[in-house]
DNA sequence: CGAAATGGCATTTTT
DNA sequence: TGCCATTTCG
């Protein structure tokens, strides 16, 4: 008996199966054991990676790299001929071959959106059936939850905590700031909260910031916020989308029989979009593997566009140094687009340091050239992306083949005006998620409040709603009396005629009461969408939104919400109220979209990735807009959108169209870029460069006038503000780093960049009590010093 | 308390 | 320019 002919026949009869990938992709598929890192380039078929990755594992165990088992001449036969194809008996060829094969509930497959976690279930089940349903495939933020589920009070929250979305937080820090006296125009709750998120990303404590404030004002009433609203937040027994990772990893931190547990269940994981993780989702990933190290991550550093929310491209750039002896596979063979396509964004991305090298090449064809059309403003532009859309429809007779991407959400505007006119149906991908829609926000807040009486946030928010007569000072003194005898407003509600300041409110108090013990009740005994109903009715909210404009809509949304709520029935092995919470909490509007009418797709660059189309228009290669200005004075942010370009470019399977404006309203305001510098890292060698000679020649000739129009209506405009202002007209003056300048609102300060922007220019500056500001020089109400 | 008016603000976004 | 959140007024 030969083992090497065994090994060998293994080999190829395993490499026959899995024949649909190139080498690379079975290399991953075939590396089961240890640390590994699949660099996948765009459109390298990555998802079909980790689905066949997963299949191996469950079907053949480490059969392909084990050396240890050995096969009988009948077996080394079989696997020749099953290599051949000559059979294809795979009940056999899997007894023969495996090598431990891993249970599927052994293995965890983290995703970043639910959409991509379903989409990778679906896929699962397609290729392995009904063993698919036990592999743990979940985004980090569901699989955290699941463990906290279980586990969280061991960290002193009830298992009955409640998700609090950004909105929530968003009013929380209000709320917490207003009783601080931190007045919303000197501290920002958006900058507030940005910063404690920082914070909780990188693990600091309230008290650790504070410890690292020292003298900054600034970060001292941060870190005073923080403090006060991690408070709250545990009072309400609620915790945000940071808590859910941070508490997991502090879980695992502090109970090391708690992670052994999970280690044991968890044996095997794989983390999608690793380029995308942030410190917290390292840690909680180190942490899990941290025992057996079978972690494989799959991400393309190229695509790490999210830094600005905390992503950190230093987790997939040393993955090496962090897990010793990690195989690295790259995955370069595009199956998308076409070379022409590639070498746009092999150029152009080559332009970056920070970055593992790598080139996409496809055997398909060379194509056409990257289209570019250098319109003369943002209507030209648009009309040009709109004929162009026309001309390919006729030809194909589908609208759907087209996307239009764009850099920021206010460049839609244009493209979409030009589309109503010439009648092409579209879709605006973004924008308000459905369960942020006020009615659906209150109608969940009436169910988090009965599911959990000491969330406060959602209790403030619909005890008046509809009015019931308990307005701000009640409330005030509720939340007082809740605070100070550490009970929920609920029990608050229940003895209110124990409290003397609530005596005026008794009668109203008291029906409130009634009616929240009367549905609490209800909610364990009716199936939930009975008790949806029920809670409609009794809290008068479905009357109240009858008198509402708009009426029709909100009552077909909160319609909506119920059949979302039959729909969870219907999957879920044991419905709960507090299980579909969880779902709305943790679910998007992306998760619904079924995408199936033909339409053309508008959407930012950023909700791009993932997707591709035959023609591809990116709209505003203007430098300024993209990349941003805002890149300009980081090299790091620079190579982000340089990145983002690049995710941009590799959408496109057949057709790339570029478009730039010598003049585009902006914001009310008209401002002249030149062409984005990514246009000349394409390469003219690839690019075919159009214009509209006719509408530039007529917008030359009309542009003394226009010019002279436009200043006259600012000098009108300067008058007038003069006479209200009673002042002569401000003369331009111009200021330059290092100045020390005194700000009517902001005090003093010192410059520390100028950046000229049209006829204006922005100004850095860092003032001593406020931190650094940006502000438009003319608009400021600056003091030279 | 609710509608109207003002004012400030404007990358990118998932959970 | 257009949206929103907050303020203001009746």
């Amino acid at each position: 008996m030969d083992i090497n002919s065994y090994n060998s026949a293994k080999q190829a009869a395993l490499k026959r199966y899995f024949s649909r990938m190139n080498d690379m992709q079975q290399e991953a598929v075939f590396t089961v054991n240890g640390p590994v890192l699949v660099l996948a380039g765009a459109g390298s078929g990555k998802t079909t990676v980790i689905v066949n990755r997963i299949a191996n594992m469950i079907n053949f165990g480490n059969a392909y790299f084990d050396t240890s088992r050995q096969g009988n001449d009948d077996d080394t036969a079989f696997l020749k001929e099953y290599a051949e194809g000559r059979t294809d008996d795979f009940d056999t060829l899997r007894d023969i071959v495996a090598v431990d094969p891993i249970r599927p509930w052994n293995i965890l497959a983290i995703t970043f959106t639910n959409k991509a976690a379903g989409e990778l279930k679906e896929r699962l089940s397609a290729m392995l059936g009904e063993e698919a349903l036990n592999i743990h495939a979940s985004t980090f933020h569901s699989a955290c939850v699941r463990i906290l589920r279980s586990e969280i009070e061991a960290l002193g929250y009830g298992r009955d905590f409640t998700i609090y979305d950004s909105d929530d937080s968003q009013r929380m820090i209000k709320n917490v700031m207003g009783e601080l006296d931190v007045s919303e125009k000197q501290l920002a709750p958006k900058a507030v909260l940005s910063e404690i998120s920082f914070a909780k990303d990188k693990m600091i404590t309230p008290a650790e910031l504070r410890a690292d404030a020292g003298q900054d004002y600034r970060k001292k009433m941060i870190s005073k916020l923080y403090a006060l609203y991690q408070e709250r937040m545990r009072a309400a027994n609620a915790v945000d989308f940071d808590d859910i990772l941070v508490l997991t990893v502090e879980l695992f931190e502090k109970f090391p029989e708690v992670l052994e547990k999970y280690r044991n269940r968890f044996k095997y994981i794989m983390v999608d979009e690793y380029q995308d993780t942030n410190h917290v989702q390292f840690r909680l990933v180190s942490l899990l593997s941290g025992g057996h190290r079978n972690l494989c991550v799959v991400g393309d550093d190229d695509q790490s566009i999210y830094k600005f929310r905390g992503a950190n491209i230093e987790n997939i750039l040393g993955f090496e140094e962090q897990f010793e002896g990690a195989k690295v596979i790259r995955l370069e063979q595009n199956y998308r687009s076409t070379q022409t396509i590639l070498n746009a964004a092999n150029s152009v991305i080559s332009n970056n340091n920070g970055r593992k090298p790598k080139t996409l090449w496809t055997s398909g064809e060379q194509g056409d050239k990257v289209y570019w059309y250098k319109a003369v403003d943002e209507t030209d532009e648009a009309k040009f992306v709109a004929d162009t859309i026309l001309a390919s429809y006729k030809e194909t007779g589908r609208y759907s083949d087209n996307a239009v991407l764009y850099r920021m959400n206010a460049q839609s505007n244009s493209i979409e005006r030009m589309l109503v006119k010439c009648g092409i149906p579209y879709r605006v991908y973004g924008g308000m998620r459905f369960y942020d829609r006020k009615e659906i926000k209150d109608v969940t807040s009436y169910l988090s409040f009965i599911n959990n009486h000491n969330d406060m946030l959602r209790f403030r928010r619909i005890i008046n709603e509809p009015k019931r007569g308990i307005g701000d000072s009640t409330l005030t003194v509720i939340e007082d009396i809740s605070r100070d005898l550490k009970i929920s407003p609920f029990e608050v509600l229940k003895n209110c005629e124990e409290y003397a300041p609530l005596s005026k409110k008794v009668t109203a108090l008291r029906s409130a009461y009634q009616m929240f013990e009367f549905l609490t009740e209800k909610s364990e005994e009716l199936p939930l969408d009975e008790f949806l109903d029920v809670l409609l009715d009794k809290t008068g909210y479905l009357d109240s939104l009858k008198a509402l404009e708009n009426a029709e809509t909100k009552i077909e949304n909160v319609q909506e919400l119920r059949t979302s709520m039959a729909q969870y029935m219907e999957q879920a092995e044991e419905p709960t109220l507090g299980g579909f919470l969880e779902e709305v909490a943790l679910y998007t509007e992306a998760d619904r979209d079924d995408g199936s009418d033909d339409k053309v797709t508008l959407m930012t660059i950023h909700s791009a990735k993932g997707l591709e189309y035959e023609n591809i228009f990116v709209v505003g290669m203007d430098d300024g807009i993209f990349p941003s200005s805002r890149s300009f004075d980081s090299e790091d942010d620079m190579e982000e959108e340089r990145r983002l370009a690049c995710v941009a470019i590799t959408r496109a399977k057949k057709r790339l169209y570029l478009t730039n404006a010598s003049q585009r309203m902006i914001f009310g305001q008209t401002q002249r870029n030149v062409t984005s510098r990514f246009m000349r890292e394409i390469g003219s060698e690839l690019i075919e460069k159009h214009d509209n000679a006719a509408a530039m020649k007529k917008h030359l000739e009309e542009n003394d006038k226009s010019v002279t129009e436009v200043r006259s209506a600012t000098l009108q405009q300067q008058l007038a503000r003069s006479k209200k202002a009673s002042s002569a007209p401000k003369e331009a003056v111009t200021y330059t780093a290092g100045e020390k300048v005194s700000h009517s609102i902001f005090g003093e300060g010192i410059i520390v960049s100028v950046t000229p922007m049209s006829n204006d220019s922005m100004l850095e500056i860092a003032f001593d009590k406020v931190g650094t500001k940006k502000i438009m020089a003319n608009y400021a109400k600056l003091k030279k010093l």
